[in-house]
DNA sequence: CGCCAATTTGACTGTGCTCAAGTAATGTGG
DNA sequence: CCACATTACTTGAGCACAGTCAAATTGGCG
């Protein structure tokens, strides 16, 4: 472990920078240690979207944002553990083990893509602002206080809702006591359970 | 070629079997090489969703449906050459191209499941149909007249549309003479053109 | 021919989008 | 530090698109 450490560089990110994803020595993988990246895509129409974001302690798929032609921007200050693909190969040949924890990553990225999919398909508004905030607020390790530093049009983007509708499925959660918003950018957690049981993910109630 | 060929099984399924995706020589990845496979994916409700489709000539994702907790059932008579992971790592080691083609095969997927996150984010119901035709029509090779042997519920689930809704769409497409359906699961494609505009992917008209 | 399932069509309704106005937060220059 | 400008967010009214429910039609199969 410390061996993979050592071959990793780290490297730090103002906020809104955009990560080089091309050349030799682009990131082949990488960890994000703190902070947050966003994956955009570029549109037909030339516009971009927001895909998904990676927080801190998840991990980038390898080269995932080439093959899909995505960008990859820091948001707020940010620190990435990265690894170029020679580097990852000397490591893989050290210790099997590794290339087939890169194959489950990027598994695990395609899993949590389809996830995302089902959410787009068939859930209502509410469910679809429910579901968002549980799974940052899980992914963040279910602190206290969430700070979320994105637009309401970028959680729309996320949600495949218009920020309006955004802004008033968070507010309905704010006035059910739900949740609070200190600032906008800013989401305390109050009733996880409830909160849960409004993403459409619960399952069917038991009978009494 | 010849070698890595010979070390696939080629499995024949009839209408409706299930693939076994667990086990050790389950497979690991594989090839369609005639019929289709399509991936469903359990709902919390305990119901089942079907996200996506595997064409002849499409790989599968190594393991993917394991992750995932997806079900491949095969859709009409399908032809499948699979390959357990024993067996793969053994060409693996002796073509050290394989294991970066299998990065790519999976990072593909990946790209393509973004794709239709796109397509449920934020298009209208014309654009999804429009849009999952020509995605059809391109991965069958574009042929006079598609095989769709699918129904409009689960045509439904792929676009996150009702079967109603699905219907209307596709019937509309007819009337206005972009495609014609002798029977229900049979898509003849008459104006390609036309119907990529009709994606919503068409690229902003160029002034005269 | 009759049955059954899938599809199509219709009428109505509701959710979420659009457009527009108002309010809160943030930054800037004097 | 305050007035101002600017941007983001919130709220409201109206409407359209797609969902729901229901009925009619089609095609497949015994």
């Amino acid at each position: 472990m410390r061996s993979i450490q050592r071959k990793f560089t780290t490297e730090n990110y103002r906020d809104g920078e955009t990560l080089a994803c091309k050349g030799v020595d682009a990131p082949f993988m990488g960890i994000v240690r703190s902070g947050m990246l966003r994956e955009d895509r570029p549109t037909p129409q030339g516009r971009t979207h927001l895909l998904a974001l990676t927080f801190a302690n998840e991990a980038l798929a390898p080269q995932g944002c080439v093959r899909a032609k995505c960008t990859l921007t820091s948001v707020g200050e940010t620190e990435v553990m990265t690894c170029d693909q020679r580097t990852f190969e000397e490591l893989a040949s050290a210790i099997p083990r590794l290339q087939l924890n890169l194959l489950h990553l990027i598994q695990d990225q395609l899993a949590q893509a389809q996830d995302w999919q089902l959410l787009l398909g068939r859930k209502t508004a509410s469910e679809r602002v429910a579901s968002m905030l549980v799974s940052f607020h899980q992914r963040h390790g279910r602190p206290d206080e969430m700070h979320l530093p994105m637009s309401r049009a970028d959680l729309g983007q996320l949600t495949g809702l218009t920020l309006e509708t955004v802004s008033r499925q968070m507010r309905a959660l704010e006035k059910a006591g739900l949740i609070a918003m200190p600032l906008p950018t800013r989401v305390r957690v109050l009733d996880a359970v409830a909160l849960h049981e409004l993403t459409g993910d619960a399952p069917a109630r038991v009978a009494a």
